[in-house]
DNA sequence: GGAAGTTAATCAAACGATTGATTAATTTTG
DNA sequence: CAAAATTAATCAATCGTTTGATTAACTTCC
C-alpha cells in the first residue's frame, strides 16, 4: 500500500509559488495558501516563521538553480559568436519553462517594499549580465565584432525575451498566443532563439 | 493672497498612483491614500466609490493619453525607415517620462488577477504594436527593408526599453544608474534611442 | 520488551491589528 | 437655505500570527 506521502513543506512551497506568482504576494493570504496545499494554516509559520519566509524561501530555492548553470559555457573553446549563441538558447530554454515565476520576479524587481528581494534577484540577474558582458567584449577584442554599445546589446537580449513571455502577443487576429500549451511554448520559443541569434549575428559582425 | 485650492479629488489621484507605482495595488492601503493626500479617508469612496475606482481612473487617464499621439506619424511621407526611428524616439520618450507608471503597467500585466484592467492595457499596447507591425510589413513590401520576423523585432523593440527602465543597470562598479535623476535619465534615454535605431537600421535593410 | 519519556507534526480556535467601506453629523460653498 | 464637501467614528470582514492541545512516531531505560 502506497503511503502517498506528500511533504507538506514542499506542498506549502509549490501551493504558495502558483498564488504567488497569480495574485502577487500582497495579494495571496496565508489561508489561501492552506487551502491550496491542505496544510494547517500553522504550518506556514511552523516551518517557514511567516509569510515572508515562504516567498524568502522559494526565491531562494529558485535563483540558486538559476546561478548554477551558465558559467561553464564561457570556458568552451568556441568561437565569440558561438557562445553568444549557447546564452541566447540557455537563457530562453530557462525562461521558457518558468515562465510564472520569471514574471514574479519581473514584478517583485519593479517594486520598492522589499529591498532585500529586489538586491538579490538584481545579484541574481548580475550574474548573467557579467556573462554576457565579458562575451561580448572579447568578441570586440579579438575583432570578431564591431564596436558597439554592450550594455544595450545586453539590454536586447534580455527584453526581448521577457517581453515575449510577459508582453500579450497575438497570433493571428482574435487568437493571443499561449505559452502554458507545451505546443506553442516550443514554437515560439525557437523563434525568438532564431530571431536573437540572427539579429546579434547580422549587428555584431556588421561593422567590423 | 493665494488661495492654494488644491483639488481634493486631483489630491486623491495623484497620491495614489504615487503609492500604487511604489508598492502595488494591494500593497497600498486606504489610510496610505488618505494620509499622503491630506484627504479624509471617506473622500475615496465619495469620488470614487471605491479604492478600486480609484485605481482605474488612474489608469483610464493615462491610458487616454497614451493613444492619442503616435496615431500622426504614420500620415507623412518619409521612408518606412524614418517612420520607425520616429516611432522609437516618441515610445522612448514617452516611457521615459512616466517610468513609475509604466512599471505599474507591466506590473498589471503580469498578474491574472484583474482580468478587465489586462484587457484595457493589452488593447492600448496593441494600438502601438499594430503601428509598428504596419510600418515594418510596409518597408517590407516596397523592398526597404528585408524579409524578417515582424513580431519579434516589435518584441525587441519594446523589450529593450523596458529592461531599461525596469531592470536594474549598473553605468559602473557599484554605482547603478538612477532614471529619476533627470540628467541620467536624458542620457540614458538618448542611448537607447540611439542603439535601437542603429540595430533597426543595420538589421531591417541587411538582407534586402 | 514494554513502560516512560521525548520529539516533530498537526489541528481548531482565537488573537490583535488592519483592511475597505459606510454612517451620521458638521462645515463650507454658492 | 439647500447642495456639496468634509469630518470623526464606526462597521464587518479579513489579515498574518499565536496559542494550547492532540496525535503519532521514536528513544530511553529497567
Amino acid at each position: 500500500m502506497k503511503t502517498e506521502k506528500v511533504d507538506k513543506k514542499q506542498a506549502i512551497l509549490d501551493a504558495a509559488e502558483k498564488l504567488f506568482c497569480e495574485t502577487g504576494y500582497e495579494g495571496t493570504s496565508t489561508r489561501q495558501i492552506s487551502k491550496e496545499s491542505g496544510a494547517n494554516m500553522a504550518m506556514i509559520n511552523y516551518y517557514f516563521g511567516s509569510k515572508e519566509g515562504v516567498f524568502i524561501e522559494i526565491m531562494n530555492n529558485r535563483i540558486e538553480g538559476f546561478a548554477s548553470q551558465l558559467k561553464i559555457i564561457n570556458e568552451d573553446k568556441i568561437s565569440a559568436l558561438e557562445k553568444l549563441h549557447k546564452v541566447i538558447e540557455g537563457y530562453a530554454n530557462r525562461i521558457f519553462s518558468n515562465i510564472a515565476f520569471h514574471k514574479m520576479m519581473h514584478r517583485e524587481l519593479s517594486l520598492t517594499q522589499r529591498p532585500d528581494m529586489y538586491d538579490k534577484i538584481k545579484n541574481a540577474m548580475s550574474r548573467n549580465m557579467s556573462l554576457l558582458d565579458r562575451i561580448i567584449i572579447d568578441g570586440i577584442e579579438d575583432g570578431s565584432f564591431g564596436n558597439v554599445d554592450v550594455r544595450m546589446i545586453i539590454a536586447t537580449i534580455m527584453g526581448t525575451l521577457t517581453n515575449v513571455v510577459i508582453a500579450p502577443h497575438k497570433i493571428s487576429k482574435d487568437k493571443a498566443i499561449d505559452l502554458s500549451n507545451p505546443k506553442e511554448n516550443k514554437i515560439i520559443k525557437e523563434r525568438v532563439i532564431a530571431h536573437l541569434q540572427n539579429l546579434v549575428t547580422v549587428y555584431l559582425t556588421s561593422k567590423k
